[in-house]
DNA sequence: CCATTCACG
DNA sequence: ACGTACGTGAATGGT
């Protein structure tokens, strides 16, 4: 059987000093205490000990210091960092159920000494894991000792038994208390013989062994006399010393080795280290948090809602507070919960009246939160009840509070934000889709109901946090009211010719095959022309064109670098005609085709939370990313149409992201530019070449062009040069010149990235926030990413914030103006509004006017409408 | 489920 | 010495 002891005061002194200061959300510093217990679990991995045991010090002074009273009088306090942390590690230990020791009157090393000796009494071998050399005294046959110290951060072990011992002293353990008998200890104030150095006292040792040895055969011992001299003076010293060094192995502890057999941690366990916030800990230990009763989020009481009777009386109860809703995706089931009382509407006990129930229940006059509230609102108007009334949204609070974060079910929200769990009656435990339809209808509407009284206590936690953060504007005139533009333009989808869709993908499977039979042909055999693997074999191996960059699995076969093939064979040509031709037909030929609806229009989902600027994203089909960039693939556009008599109106902002920089960043000269109306690209071309914007060729105002683009993205000379084909030498003087030009920009994005680094996070102009964890990384690669991003954010989520805004405006716009219009899509910096033909000119003045006013900058944003039968035409400015 | 490619702003 | 532009979603191949 083997033992483990660790001395608690030294390896939590090491963690300390090794680990870069860190506290929990409360405040407190924990960083000692996780390093210990990482330390610890280290070694009882490396060592699998049967039984584990702490010793630790006692502050009351000891045996020795009552002997002597200048013995370790010269340690300096414990920072107050580290005595904090001293109490926190015991009650770990305890709810780990790790044995702990200490005995006032003796110091951690004698307890060491008297496990260590108790052990081999008993059969055991024994363990000490320290960071203290004076155990190495200790050490036996059967008792080694692991010393621990930590060089640049790292960990390091030492394991010392009798030969390594040996091997690096030269003598025996416990003759190192010998040994500092006579060169004493200056961090412990112990004295040893004064004048006798390490030197002297190490060679002495070694070939007499003992203190006693020297002394009884002094004068006659093989030294110099100087030494002898010293030794001399110094024997009660010396005798002295070595009862100080001595490790006392016979302290009066109440210890047998069988009670520290190893056991699970204790009920505690859990939700300690959830507060000390040791997750990585708790997931190696397989640390379940059992759920709190107290901590839950549940209903008191849950009523039925089964006739129009109940409905009613339900409602006017609920009116006046904040309701919270929760429903079902098909809203079949509805919950809705305030102050701790629940209604569950069942539609299925309505039979034919399910809608009015509804409708009954939503009549716009309660004041309501949910989750994920524009599609609850869109299932509400699919079903003629009232959208209105809606005061808060979980998702979005939460989405605000944390755009990276990626997920925002309930589950995940509560833990993060409340610390507190859902009370399910059953179902899944993580909640995720949690209504299975084999639960009893009344778990159903108990889980419903548990879920809604969550949303209000959530809604509760993050309230503050948005204030603080100043997001509060952002949410409550942007956020919350964009729920219902997008459930409306949701809802009205948009047409699509099904008849000239189809038959343009029969003319891409003509390509198609053409092309197939072009490749494999020149090929000598046919492959998957989709598989980048087996046409990278083709290329690279069989026909052993150069390659370029490589990807993670392979050489890259894409269209950058088979552009660069195009003269080397008439196959690369054709496999990037194929490529244009299937992503067209599989995407969108066959992908739309397969979304149109039975009224002939495609309905896309506007996801709210989906990206880390603040953009909105569009899928279930993707309408934001329909091609535009080819002759070929606009044909897609003239598919989008209106309805009959009516004109889709389009609306782009012009250069937004520009003028965005230019007012964040204050640059006087590019504001100018926006100030005066000129092209901008021309314009950063003249300053860039310092030649009169007349004499800016169409290749000065390419360059330019792709130097504005790079800036919002935070680009690298090399990455410019890649992009529009220059040296990295031309690039980087292009790059000069623009900073030369715009001094303010260079400023701007010095600034942004040091408070990045300061605050880790950046904010848009409505403080809109994007966490970057990514800067303080140690790998390169992903700081640069980090500041990339920091340069990008700000100004990619203002036009966002921008964009959302003016949505809400020109909602409410058209609603009390133009209530024929319908909003139908948006991407990123351009609306489609569908109208009568009409109302076309309205429209587009209406558009600009909102779009162009939303907000006041120091230059001004501009947009352009124009109008048309469909979506290419209303784009190209036909009109 | 991940990697690659490519469509968009 | 290193790797190289921000933000998305869909289709496809391959493990």
């Amino acid at each position: 059987m083997k033992l483990m002891v660790f001395d608690g005061n030294s390896i939590l002194n090491r963690a300390y000093y090794g680990i870069r200061p860190l506290t929990n959300r409360d405040g407190l510093y924990t960083h000692a205490v996780y390093g210990f217990l990482t330390t610890l679990y280290r070694m009882e991995d490396a060592e699998t000990p049967d039984a584990l045991c702490v010793a630790f010090d006692v502050h009351a002074p000891t045996f020795r210091h009552e002997a002597d009273g200048a013995y370790k009088a010269n340690r300096k306090p414990m920072p107050e960092e580290l005595r904090v942390q001293v109490p926190v590690l015991k009650d770990t230990l305890d709810a780990l159920n790790i044995p702990r020791y200490e005995l006032a009157g003796y110091e951690a090393d004698d307890l060491l000494g008297t496990i260590s000796r108790r052990c081999e009494a008993a059969g055991w071998e024994c363990v000490i894991v320290t960071g203290d050399r004076d155990s190495l005294q200790l050490i036996t046959e059967h008792t080694s000792v692991r010393l621990v110290s930590t060089r640049a951060g790292r960990t390091l072990t030492e394991d010392m038994n009798p030969a390594t011992f040996r091997e690096k002293y030269g003598f025996p353990p416990e003759n190192i208390v010998d040994l500092k008998a006579l060169m004493g200890d200056a961090s412990d104030n112990i004295p040893g013989v004064p004048g006798v150095g390490e030197k002297t006292a190490s060679a002495l040792i070694q070939q007499y062994r003992t203190v006693r040895e020297i002394y009884a055969r002094l004068p006659d011992i093989d030294a110099k006399p100087a030494v002898i001299k010293k030794l001399t003076a110094g024997a009660d010293s010396a005798r002295h010393s070595y009862w100080l060094a001595t490790i006392q192995t016979d302290a009066p502890l109440d210890f047998v080795p069988e009670r520290n057999l190893r056991k699970e941690p204790g009920p505690d366990a859990p939700a300690l280290f959830r507060k000390l916030e040791f997750n990585r800990l708790m997931e190696r230990l397989n640390l379940q948090e059992a759920p709190d009763v107290v901590r839950q989020a549940e209903p008191v009481g849950i009523s039925a809602l089964t006739d129009m009777d109940a409905l009613r009386t339900a409602r006017e109860r609920l009116r006046g507070g904040a309701v919270s809703v929760r429903t079902d995706e098909a809203l079949e089931l509805v919950a809705l919960c305030r102050d701790g009382t629940a209604y569950v509407l069942d539609r299925r006990h309505f039979q034919g009246d399910g809608d009015t129930a509804l409708q009954t229940l939503f009549d716009g006059s309660l004041s309501l939160l949910g989750h994920g509230v524009k599609d609850i609102m869109r299932a509400l108007l699919e079903h003629g009840a009232s959208p209105d009334g809606w005061t808060d949204d979980t998702m979005l609070m939460a989405y605000l509070l944390d755009a990276t974060a990626g997920q925002y079910d309930l589950d995940r929200l509560c833990k993060k934000y409340g610390d507190f769990t859902i009370a399910r009656a059953s179902g899944t435990p993580d909640g995720g889709e949690q209504l299975s339809l084999l639960d009893a209808p009344e778990t159903r509407y108990r889980n419903l109901a548990a879920e809604a009284a969550a949303i209000a206590k959530l809604r509760d936690l993050m309230t503050p946090k948005l204030r603080d953060w100043n997001l509060t504007e952002l949410y409550r005139n942007a956020e919350l009211p964009l729920c219902r533009v997008l459930a409306d333009m949701e809802r009205a989808g948009c047409m699509v010719d099904r008849d000239a869709l189809s038959a343009f993908g029969e003319l891409l499977s003509n390509r198609i095959a053409e092309q197939e039979r072009k490749i494999y042909e020149l090929a000598g055999h046919e492959f998957n022309i989709n598989s980048p693997k087996q046409l990278g074999t083709v290329l690279f191996d069989e026909l052993r064109l150069p390659h370029g960059k490589k990807t993670k699995t392979g050489w890259s076969t894409n269209a950058d670098v088979l552009d660069n093939l195009r003269g080397e064979s008439e196959l690369v040509a054709a496999v990037l005609d194929y490529r244009q031709y299937a992503k067209l037909k599989s995407t969108y030929a066959d992908g739309l085709l397969k979304a149109i609806g039975p009224n002939g229009r495609i309905r896309t989902s506007f996801q709210m939370t989906a990206t880390a600027t603040g953009r909105l994203s569009s899928a279930e089909p993707n309408l934001q990313n329909i091609p535009t960039r080819t002759d070929l693939g606009s044909e897609i556009r003239k598919m989008f149409r209106p309805s009959p008599g009516r004109v889709f109106v389009d609306a782009d902002y012009s250069q937004i992201e520009l003028r965005l920089l230019a007012h964040i960043s204050g640059d006087a000269a590019m504001q100018r530019a926006f100030l005066d109306g000129t092209d901008i690209h021309t314009a950063t071309a003249a300053q860039v070449f310092r030649v009169a914007p007349e004499d800016v060729t169409p290749e000065m105002r390419r360059h330019a062009k792709a130097v504005n683009f790079g800036i919002v993205y935070g680009i690298s000379p090399f990455s410019l040069s890649q992009d529009i084909g220059v040296s990295v030498a031309e690039a980087k003087a292009y790059m000069d010149g623009y900073f030369t030009a715009f001094p303010g920009i260079r400023r701007y994005m010095d600034a942004v990235i040091e408070q990045a680094r300061a605050n880790g996070y950046v904010e848009t102009l409505f403080h809109r926030r994007r966490e970057l964890p990514e800067l303080s990384a140690s790998r390169h690669t992903l700081r640069a990413f980090g500041e990339r991003v920091a340069l990008n954010m700000p100004i990619q989520g203002t036009a966002a914030d921008v964009m959302k805004l003016a949505m809400c405006a020109l909602w409410r716009r058209l609603r009390d103006d133009c209530p024929a219009a319908q909003l139908v899509l948006q991407i990123h910096d351009e609306l489609i509004v569908e109208c009568p033909l009409e109302e076309a000119e309205t429209v587009a003045r209406i558009l600009r006017e909102e779009m162009e006013g939303v907000v006041k900058l120091s230059v001004p944003l501009t947009a352009e409408a124009h109008w048309g039968r469909n979506w290419l035409e209303a784009k190209g400015g036909s009109n």
